[in-house]
DNA sequence: GTTATACTTCTAGTTAATTAAAAGATTGGA
DNA sequence: TCCAATCTTTTAATTAACTAGAAGTATAAC
């Protein structure tokens, strides 16, 4: 076997759907544009290479307007997010919420009242667990 | 600019360093049977190439018994947690712990007990913080 | 002393990810 | 009509990650 291909958007695949999660369908020199804004400047002919890419991976969706192509997101933010996380969570956690928690206090500096608001989240999950999940 | 070298253990890396964590310094066949025992199956060689780019990556230190290696972690398990957690807050959830933990309750199936064990984390945490951060 | 064993280093092949030049296609104006 | 602008597709170069064969070295066994 040689390198396996990541299961998640890669580095500069992420920067692109977040750019695509605002607002889409986008054409490539729109694509283009927002990564220089983000301070990623690449010729037009790597940005559309990366977009193909990701329409094979099925991250995105191409459609032809005139002669040019647009792209939009085929997955949805949440579920990117709950994919990447899920995976550290399992292969850096093993699987423990508690681990990644705790973890989560040391590089995320939480002031009080950020902390007031997760044991809010907590509460809330655990009452929806009680009255069974909706 | 090519492919980007990943700021974290990879696949692989991090599947060594588990088994490292857990009892070290290791020879490079034992090293090899935990991976085998983990169901990864390479050749001696493969092992050895992969535990020197991880000496140059300074994840590994390596020390010499006779005329064999023995390989130790540089690195904890609770800093490359961190960090790899810390880099997926940063770039997944644009550093909210908030949407961390709300994602968590998605991807991690947690049962009430759970729930009930992370609010006393977080209320120790509030302690903490009231108390001034030892 | 030669051979088998156990280890290493050296070399190299494969695929994914990133980047972009070169070349091809289409459209709109001068 | 032809040229310029604007797209795309094709091709390819580079590095990281993964894998392992070939060859070299030293130790142990007979």
């Amino acid at each position: 076997m040689a390198r396996p291909k990541s299961p998640h958007p890669t580095e500069l695949e992420l920067e692109i759907l977040k750019i695509l999660w605002q607002r889409w369908p986008l054409a490539v020199r729109e694509v283009r544009e927002a990564l220089a804004e983000a301070g990623r400047d690449l010729a037009h002919t790597s940005v559309i290479t990366t977009l193909n890419v990701m329409v094979r991976k099925k991250y995105l969706r191409r459609s032809m307007q005139g002669n040019a192509c647009r792209f939009a997101p085929r997955i949805s933010r949440q579920q990117a997010s709950q994919r990447m996380l899920g995976d550290v969570v399992e292969r850096v956690f093993d699987g423990s919420a508690k681990a990644v928690v705790l973890s989560l206090f040391d590089c995320a500096e939480l002031n009080p009242s950020e902390l007031k608001e997760l044991r809010r989240l907590i509460d809330e999950k655990a009452k929806e667990h009680k009255n069974g999940p909706q």
